[in-house]
DNA sequence: GTCTATAGCGGGATAGAC
DNA sequence: GTCTATCCCGCTATAGAC
């Protein structure tokens, strides 16, 4: 990996943490080009416009999401630690002291760049669509005994440690795994 | 009431609204002043800091929550309508095309001012008291069937109807209703 | 690929007239 | 209570040297 496609992979990491600590709105070019030491035109060079940034960012956590699904597969688990292994993506946003990607898109919605919208759809789409999977795979094995269709259900899950995130956040943090554990139970008794 | 306190009222209105569509970063005393056709030293004279007029928003709402309870107490529903009065305050946002309080606050909440804080503190608090004595009363007459502390199931359902209003903005709103039913099904089997 | 320098705009906030 | 005028700052983005 070159130098110049080493700063690259910087900007994006430094821009997707403050983007999930306070927004698309919350941080410029210059906060980011000072973390890494340099200047914004540098940053510029590598991403001309935030709109790009931004979608960027919301590209590469899709990414990761299909990989990490892949190691997950892998493992074998079944669709109980599976979606344990879901919940424990949301804890280490906790444990950075950010939102998550979906939390973090809502709030200004409307007023993003449209790629970022698109992005940020699909994002949203592969997580439905995943957890739909793991719960109808799991409820046909025995393993949950959930009412209803999964694919309302996953909307529930997700929907559920999206919000505890930002609850956690604002209250206490140990709010997330006691409502965590509930929302599971809930779905096992 | 006066013109002076009327104008007061509505840069609350105004500022409301904009902070519910798009975050405290996301607006300024001169969106708020041209909405209503004046200059942004008139806003300043009401709420001399923005921190000042955000704290203001949230209070109000604690206010309107406090009046809102008393309202359903006096009508005498039982837990399962007061749940579902909960989930219309909700849709009442998703229908404004608007976020929560909570959702809007949570996203860059450690950056805002101390004053705001205290109050979404405070606002949660409110939030999660009654949602947890109508989840206990709901249960021992038999209308709920939970398992758990009714402390954590109600961080559960507030977390999700306040995720499901942010999932709903970034896809179909019609997953709103959907899972809104899903959850109630959950709680009634 | 990174720099200096700057354009152009919008932000929060204040002084003082009316 | 609202106005005009202004300050100072930070923002995104660009031009051009190195």
């Amino acid at each position: 990996m070159t130098e110049a496609t080493d700063t690259k992979k910087r900007i994006l990491d430094v821009g997707e943490q403050l983007f999930l600590k306070g927004g698309y709105d919350s941080f410029s070019y210059r906060h980011i080009s000072s973390a890494l030491g340099i200047k914004n035109a540098a940053v510029h060079y590598h991403y001309p416009s935030k709109a790009e940034l931004g979608a960027a960012v919301i590209r590469r956590a899709r990414r990761r999401f299909a990989r990490w699904r892949e190691e997950v597969e892998a493992r074998g688990d079944d669709a109980v630690q599976k979606l344990e292994a879901l919940f424990g993506i949301f804890r280490n946003f906790l444990q950075a002291g950010t939102v998550c990607f979906g939390g973090a898109l809502a709030i200004n919605f409307p007023a993003l760049p449209p790629e970022m919208q698109r992005e940020a759809q699909d994002l949203n789409g592969d997580f439905l669509a995943w957890t739909e999977a793991v719960l109808r795979e799991g409820r046909r094995e025995g393993r949950f005994t959930f009412p209803g269709d999964p694919k309302d259900q996953a909307v529930v899950v997700l929907a559920c440690i999206q919000g505890l995130l930002q609850i956690a956040r604002e209250t206490d943090p140990s709010h997330f795994d006691a409502a965590v554990t509930q929302l599971m139970r809930s779905m096992k008794a």
